[in-house]
Parts: structure tokens; sequence; C-alpha cells
DNA sequence: AACCACCCACTTCCATACAAGTCAACACAA
DNA sequence: TTGTGTTGACTTGTATGGAAGTGGGTGGTT
């Protein structure tokens, strides 16, 4: 889960583990862009601002590596990476791999209850799209997540969430213009052509649907080039 | 990489880093079910067996618990996780769909410099089915991730590799009876449908290779049903 | 015999101290 | 002015000690 909300005012619960909390916020502040690109992060500092040790602290950047999202350079320092410009395409590349079978497998037979709960959520999309991008955010991974379970793969919703955090930043970087009315016309063509049971189109909207992030990922770029890096333009940073 | 050489008769090296030694090296003993679903592994023993201290075993542990390998049970101990049934099927659907895209890429455009190159890896896989299944297991890794090379999306094959580990336990643990041949003839059916350029045919000749472990997971069930959890006859496992 | 309260060895989690590497600033010499 | 060597304040990596929680065994009571 993104976690979106309340993240900056958070507060350790002292019940549970600090470092899986501790991993939650940074990952949130991360992907929200709080964190920006290059940026160092301390372990000591970061301890001081939580009170804890660096302990926790330290356990929560190794997870934070292997997402991705932070690069340990040993007796160094801790940075925020760059987004990758390549593995957004890869990431984007086997999420629509995956959700494109999906669709195979809900729209290959009737359904009529998954489509009356998804018309409902996508009822609420509607409402959400005008007003709070970033409620429409979690509709969106909602919608996204119901399908997947739909299909009675509800874990590979879960491998992918670790690949989409990529993606998820270039989205919060082009935030305010983002689409959102758009992507819920998208979404409401998937469920028509899942109800009609018309494979081969509904699997292809989805497709289109998933290659939205190709039109926006070269302007975030060029907006913010300083924040990214294997970009195709240059092949070779280092 | 699955480093599937040598990992029994391990020696850290004193210049790098401990932890992340560790994690490969328990990562590959539970993948090649060296330790045992459910057994326990406790911090103190292990960094008297490698001569290390708990700290590193403990961020090796972290690690581990994320890919789904090892179970952390606060003030109680930490486990090797059961085979999760229901994950395992995940994954390989999850692989499936990637890979087909990846074909459907692959066939769809002429490229005789890479079939000429998957074709000495089949020559090489020929060689080994017969005699060492271990080091076949490693030209078939291989030979996937030239695919996903081949596509552009070598990243992709990245994401891949951390899901595969469920996959790949069962596959040691069928180890002998393993149909290495007939994997290779597959190999071999899905180049020659990538050089006719016949994108359907190729696509669905790696969906049905990729679909083999579902002939051999049953089986492995059956004969080691401890080893397992959430499988489809049991819904309650706790 | 059956049951219950207590204790103690064990676990993970966190805090703290130390070790070792990096890098920038500074003094100093050519 | 320029180049160079050195120092020292940083960084992450590892070791170790204590805190809190868990569970089994023990001994006493009913």
């Amino acid at each position: 889960m993104l976690e979106l909300i309340d993240i900056d005012a958070w507060k350790l619960d002292q019940q549970k583990a600090v470092s899986p909390q501790l991993r939650v916020v940074l990952r949130s502040r991360i992907i929200r862009n709080n964190l920006k690109p290059m940026s160092r992060l301390s372990e000591p500092e970061l301890a001081k601002e939580y009170g804890v040790s660096r302990q926790p602290v330290r356990e929560a950047f190794i997870t934070l590596v292997d997402e991705g999202l932070l690069e340990i350079r040993p007796q160094r320092g801790t940075f925020v990476k760059k987004i990758d410009y390549e593995a957004v395409l890869n990431a984007r590349f086997v999420r629509e791999a995956v959700e494109a079978d999906i669709i195979r497998q809900l729209a290959s037979r009737p359904n009529a209850e998954l489509v009356a709960n998804l018309r409902q959520e996508i009822a609420d999309q509607y409402k959400a799209a005008s007003g709070s991008p970033l409620q429409f955010i979690e509709l969106d991974e909602r919608f996204h997540r119901s399908l997947a379970q739909a299909a009675g793969v509800a874990r590979a919703w879960d491998y992918l969430e670790a690949i989409k955090s990529q993606m998820d930043r270039v989205r919060f970087m082009t935030f305010e213009e983002f689409p959102s009315i758009t992507l819920v016309k998208q979404h409401e063509q998937v469920v028509d052509l899942i109800e009609q049971q018309d494979v081969k189109a509904a699997e292809e909207a989805m497709r289109s649907h998933l290659r939205e992030i190709l039109k926006s990922l070269p302007k975030v770029h060029e907006i913010y080039p300083e924040y990214f890096e294997n970009s195709p333009g240059s092949p070779r940073d280092t």
C-alpha cells in the first residue's frame, strides 16, 4: 500500500516494531518526492528525528535498497536514487504483460457480480477524479488490485506492487496535470469489454491504458532531467 | 543469480561487507532445500558458525523475509518458510505473462544473430541435460535471461528473479526426475518459431513450456505435503 | 492425578560503542 | 599560485549488552 495519508505527521507506535514502520514512512516520502533524488539521508540524523537508534533506521534503509529507492555507498553515505528511466520502462512492460493476461482471464467467462462491483468502484473514481488526485491514486490502485483478485492471482498484484514504486514516483511528479478523468474512462471501457466478453478488445484496452505513462514520462524527464538516470539520450550515466 | 556452486564450502570475504554475503549463502541453502521448511534458524548460532556477530545475520534475515523465504516471529524465532503453493502458482502466472510478451516482441521481427546465439545455448543445454542437472538449471536461467535481454527488457528479468525463487524451490525438490531433455526440446521449438516469425505459435510454445511446473508441482506436494502451506486441498493452514 | 502459578532459558528487537573507510579543508612547501 | 600531504570530522559496517516478550518445565496445591 502507498500509505498516502498523514505521512508527514507520523508518530511511531511504540508497541509495534520500529523498523518496518520507518520503512513505510521513508518509502512514502521518497515516492511522493518529499525526499528528492540524490539527497542524502544520514542514519544518525533520521534516528534522532524519530527518536530511535541507528539500527532500525539502517534496517529500513536496507529494505529500501532492495526496492531500488535508496543507494548505500559504503563509508560514503546513503542517497535517494534517481528515477531509473529504463527501470520505469521495464516495470511498465512487466505490468502490461501481467495485467493483460488478467484481463484475458476475466473477459473469457461471464462474471456479473464482478462487473457490478467494478462499476461501483468506477463511480467512486469519477467523484475523486475531479477533486483530490491523491485519493484518486488510491482508488486506482484498488481497482487494479480488484482485477487481480477476481482472476485468482491476488499475490501477483503483491509482486507488481514492489515493481510499481518506480512508476509511482513519476506519477507523483506529474501530479497536478494528471489526466484522472481520462484514466477513469479507460477503466470504464475495460469493464465494458469484460462484460461483453470481448477478450481481444478488453486486453487491448488494458494494454493501451497502461501505456499512458509513456506519454507523461518524457515530459517529466524534460522538466526534471536531473532527477533521472539511464535516460534514453544519455546512455552513459556513471 | 542462483550461485549454485560451492555454497556449502563458503568462506566469507573479509574485505567485502558480510551481511550481503550471508544473504546469498542462506538464500541458496534454502532454495536448494539444504535448510528445510519449518526448521529454525537462530541468530547467535549462525553468527558463531560463520564467525561474525549477530547483526549482519539479522540483516540477512530481514532481506530474506522480503523474498518470502524466511519468517520472523518476534520473540519466538526465525523459521524457514514452507513453500507457499499459491505463491508458486502466482509466480508462475506472472512469469508466463511476461515471457509471452517477450516472445511476441522477438518473433515479430527478424533477428538472425539472436537465433544463432540461442542455438548455441541450446547445444550447450543438450550436453548438460543428460549429465549434470545442476548445470542445466544454470543454462536454463541463462537462456531465459538472453531472451529478455534481446527484447530490450533485461531489467524485467531481474524483477522476475526475485519472484522465481519460490518456483526454484520446487524445482530443486523434484531434481533428479527433472525432464531436462524435454525442456531443451521446448526451448528449441521456441527458437524455431521465433526464426519463422510465427508470433502466435511462438508465444503459445513459450506459454506451454512455462506450464511444465504445473505437472511436477502436485507430485512434489504429494510426496512432501509437510513442506507446503496454502495447498489447494487445505484452505485453512494456520 | 489434574491443574495452575511461577520461573528461567531462550528468542528477537533496540541501544550503544567501536572499527574502518572517505573526503574536504587546511597548512605548508615548491 | 599551484600542488601536495595530513589531519579530522564525517560516513557506514560490525560487535556487544540489555530490554521485553514467549514458552516450556517445575513444583506446589487442590
